[in-house]
DNA sequence: GTCTATACACCGATAGAC
DNA sequence: GTCTATCGGTGTATAGAC
C-alpha cells in the first residue's frame, strides 16, 4: 500500500495497455472494490475479490487501473465527490443547518469510512484527497451556518461557525459509529439536544 | 479475518504446542504487532513482518498465539484494559470531568485506532471488544459527570450526563483524528467552547 | 475489450529437531 | 523455548493471443 506518487501527479505510466476511465466495465468494477470493502476490508482487496465481485476475469483489474492503489484511490475520489455535492443540495434546503446533520447521519457508512480512514494511514493519495474534501466540505457547512445566524440574527459568538461544523459532522458521524457497534447509550438524550438547537434555528 | 469463536469462548483450541500467555516474549510480539498495526496498517499483519519488527523468527507468533487472529485480539484487549485503568485514574482527579476529556485527547493514537475499528468490521471478538470497552468507558464516564453535577448543583436536565460523556468522548477524538490529517480549521474555537464548559462546572 | 498463461513472491500453519 | 524445513495456497503484474 506504499504508494509514491498516486494522487498528487499523473495515474497512468505504465508500459502495458490500458483503458478509459469512465467506461461502464471500470464503474463495475469500483462498485465491486467497495462492496469487498464493506464486506471484507481493505485487506482483502485483490484484484481477485474485486474481479469476482464485479463478474469479471481479475487481470482486467489491471485493464482499466494502474493497481490496486490507483483503483483504491479512485472509488475513494468518487466517493468522496458524491459527497460534496450532497452537500451543494443541503445548502438549498429550506433548513440548511438541520439537512447537513441528517445528511451525514443517513449517508454515513460507518465500516466502509473506517476502511477509508485506516486505508489513508498507508496511502499518500488517499490521504490527500480526505484533506481535500474536508477543506471543501467545512467550507460549505460555514457558509450555510453563517447564513441562517444572518438570517436568525444569532450572535456567532456562542458556538462560532466552524465550531458548530465541527459539532455537527463529528456528532452524526459518531452516533453512526456507535450505532454500528450495536452500541447506543446516550443517543436519546444526544438527539434531543441537538434536536433543540435546531429547533431554536429555525 | 473471519474469526468463528475469537473472543468470546475459549481460546486455544490447537493440536500444536504452544507457550504461556505473559511471558516477556509474547508482549514482545504484541508491542511488534501494534507497531506493524500503526504504522503499515492491518493489512501488512503477517506473522513474519510482526516477527521481524518484534525481533523473533516468524515461528515463534505461533508458540505464543493461536493465530493471527488470536494475536490481534490479544492485542486489542490489553490496549482497552490499558484505557479503563486510565478511566478509573481520571475519576480521582481533582477536575475529573476536565482529565477524562484530556485523557482521551492524549491517549488517542488516531490512527492506531482507526486500524482497530476497521478491524472490527471483520473480527467478530474485536467487535464484542469495543462494546465492551464502550460500556464500561461510559459508565464510568457518567458516574464522574453525575457526582460533578450534584457537587455544584447543576441541573442534569439541560445537558444529561451521558450525552456529556458522548460528546466528551467524541470531540476528543474528532480533534486528534482531524489533527491526524493536517487539518484543523475550527479547532481554536472548539477548544474555546469546550474550556468554557468546563471552567462553569469548575 | 477480454481471455490464457505465466513469472515470481509471500503467507499461514504445521512437524519435528535441538 | 527456539530453530530448520516445508506444504499448499494465493496474490501481483505482465505478455501476448483472440
Amino acid at each position: 500500500m506504499d504508494s509514491e506518487n498516486s494522487g498528487q501527479g499523473r495515474r497512468r505510466a505504465v508500459s502495458r495497455r490500458m483503458g478509459p476511465q469512465n467506461s461502464a466495465t471500470s464503474h463495475a468494477i469500483l462498485d465491486g472494490a467497495e462492496r469487498v470493502l464493506q464486506s471484507r476490508g481493505y485487506g482483502a482487496i485483490t484484484s481477485r475479490s474485486v474481479a469476482e465481485e464485479s463478474g469479471v476475469k481479475h487481470q482486467l483489474v489491471y485493464y482499466y487501473f494502474k493497481d490496486i492503489d490507483d483503483l483504491l484511490l479512485t472509488a475513494f475520489k468518487r466517493r468522496m465527490d458524491r459527497g460534496i455535492e450532497r452537500l451543494q443540495r443541503d445548502a438549498q434546503s429550506d433548513r440548511p443547518v438541520r439537512a447537513i446533520f441528517e445528511d451525514f447521519y443517513n449517508s454515513i457508512d460507518a465500516w466502509l469510512d473506517f476502511e477509508y480512514m485506516a486505508l489513508a494511514n498507508h496511502h499518500d493519495g488517499v490521504r490527500q484527497e480526505i484533506v481535500r474534501f474536508q477543506t471543501e466540505a467545512r467550507a460549505i457547512q460555514i457558509g450555510i451556518i453563517e447564513r441562517a445566524y444572518r438570517e436568525k440574527g444569532i450572535d456567532p459568538e456562542t458556538i462560532p461557525p466552524a465550531a458548530l461544523a465541527f459539532l455537527i459532522t463529528h456528532v452524526a458521524m459518531a452516533l453512526v459509529r456507535e450505532e454500528g457497534t450495536g452500541f447506543s447509550a446516550g443517543h436519546d438524550e444526544i438527539r434531543e439536544l441537538v434536536d433543540r438547537f435546531f429547533r431554536s434555528l429555525e
